[in-house]
DNA sequence: ACTAGGTTCAAACGGTCGTTTGAACTGGAG
DNA sequence: CTCCAGTTCAAACGACCGTTTGAACCTAGT
C-alpha cells in the first residue's frame, strides 16, 4: 500500500479507473461474487494493481463504498435549498429512488452495491458504513414524520422511512423482469414517472390521512 | 443421476438431508455463494452425494426450488376458505410475509432464497421458476384489486401487488438491521403484528380511498 | 447365502479465486 | 542527464470451487 508519499498523475488515473470497473463489478455481482481477474480485465490494469493500490480487495471496496456514499449524499444535497411542500419533496424522494430503474450510471451502479448489502451485509458495511448512512437515513425520517400525526415517535417515524425505502426498492430491484413475465411493462421514462406519481401518492394517503385533500397530480395510473 | 429404478428408503433420507441443508445454505450465501462442500458437511453426506442424486449443483438448486414453491404454494391455500374481507386479507397476506422476521424454519429459508433470485436471477429460476411464480403473484394481483378503483387495468393491479411485496420485504430483509443500528427495535412476535397492522392500514388507505373509513384495527402505531 | 444393482466413499482433477513475489519499467526532482 | 522511489508487470502460490472416478459398501430379491 502506498505510504501517503508521492502519487504520479498516472497512479492516480489507474486508481480511478479501478474503481469505476469495480463499481460496475460489484453492483452487476455482489462483493463475494465479483473477481478481482475481471475488475482487472475491465480497468484494463495489471492484476496486482488492486493489491498495490487498496491493500486487498476488501480495501477497494472500502474505497467504492466511500466514493459512493459521497456521490449519493452529494446528490440529494442540491435540490434541497427551496423547501418545497411535503408532497412534492415526497415525489422528489421517490422520483430520485426510481431513477435507477432507467438510468445506467455510477449512481445506479452504487443503489445496487448498497441493495447487495442489504440482502448479506459484508463485514466493510457493517464496521464502517452503518454510521454514516444513519444521517441519509434521518432525511428520508424527517421527510415521513412531516406526514405522521405529530405525536408520532422515532421509532414509528424510522419504521414509516423504511416503509418508503421499501415501496421504492423493490421496483428498482425487479425493474428487469417488469418487462417481461407477466407485467410485460414497457419501463422508460414516461413509465417510471407515472410510477412515481402512484407511489408517492399512495404513500403519502397511506401515511397519513391529514388536511391535504388535493392528490399530488392526475391519478394513481402507473400504467397506461 | 438415478434412473428412476428403485430409490431404497435410505438413498431417499439423504436426498431429504441434502435438501434440507441445501435450502439453508441457499439461503444463507446465495446460489453461488453456497459451496457443495459446506451443504454436504451439514447434511453428513458424502460429497459425491449431491453429483449422484442431483445431477449438479444446479439440479440440487432446482430440486430445492421445487421443494420452496410447492411449500409456500400450500401455505397460504389453506386459510382461504373463509372469505374474509378484503381488510382482513389484506392484513393477513402482510403477516405472512412478514413471518421470517421472527420465524427461524424452512418456510423462511425459502422466502430468502426467492429474495436472492429477484437481486440476481439465476438461470435456474429464469427458466424453470417464472412461469410457477405467475399463479402467485396473481392471487396477490386479485387482492389488490379489490382496493383499486373497478376500472383499474392489469397493469395497475400488477403495479399494486409489487408495490405491497416491497412494503413487506424491506422488513424482513432488514430484520436482522432494526435491531441495531439507529433503529433499535425488538424484533419479536408482538412487534411484527404491530407492524403487520400498521403496514396493512397504510397500504390500504394508500391503494383506495374507498368507502370503508374504519382502520383495521387500532392506530398505526408499529412501535410502542 | 448369494448376488446384482443401488448407494456411499476417499481421492483426485482441472479451474478460479485472492494474494505475493521479484524483476522491469517510468516519471519527476536534483 | 541521472537516479531512485513509485508503479507496473508476468508468474506463481496456496486455497477453495464443482465435478469425476473407481473401488467399497450395503440392501433387497432370489
Amino acid at each position: 500500500m502506498p505510504r501517503q508519499r508521492k502519487v504520479t498523475r498516472v497512479a492516480q488515473l489507474t486508481r480511478e479507473k479501478i474503481i469505476k470497473a469495480a463499481s460496475r463489478a460489484f453492483a452487476r455481482d455482489g462483493y463475494e461474487g465479483a473477481s478481482i481477474r475481471a475488475i482487472v480485465a475491465a480497468a484494463e490494469v495489471n492484476q496486482a494493481a488492486i493489491n498495490y493500490h487498496f491493500g486487498s480487495k476488501e480495501g477497494l471496496y472500502r474505497a467504492v463504498l466511500q466514493t459512493a456514499l459521497r456521490a449519493l449524499m452529494s446528490d440529494d444535497d442540491a435540490p434541497q435549498a427551496d423547501k418545497p411542500s411535503r408532497e412534492v419533496a415526497l415525489r422528489r424522494f421517490v422520483r430520485g429512488q426510481l431513477r435507477p430503474m432507467t438510468a445506467r450510471d455510477e449512481l445506479s451502479d452504487y443503489a445496487r452495491i448498497f441493495n447487495w448489502e442489504t440482502l448479506r451485509p459484508s463485514p466493510v458495511f457493517r464496521k464502517f458504513m452503518a454510521r454514516e448512512v444513519a444521517p441519509f437515513l434521518a432525511r428520508v425520517t424527517e421527510l415521513v414524520r412531516r406526514f405522521l400525526p405529530a405525536k408520532a415517535t422515532d421509532k414509528e417515524a424510522g419504521v414509516g422511512a423504511l416503509w418508503l425505502f421499501g415501496q421504492c426498492s423493490i421496483f428498482v430491484r425487479n425493474a428487469e423482469q417488469l418487462a417481461n413475465a407477466p407485467f410485460q411493462l414497457e419501463i422508460d421514462e414516461g413509465f417510471v414517472d407515472r410510477l412515481a406519481d402512484t407511489i408517492a401518492t399512495w404513500a403519502a394517503d397511506g401515511l397519513g390521512r391529514r388536511p391535504t385533500k388535493r392528490r399530488l397530480r392526475a391519478a394513481p395510473a402507473a400504467a397506461e
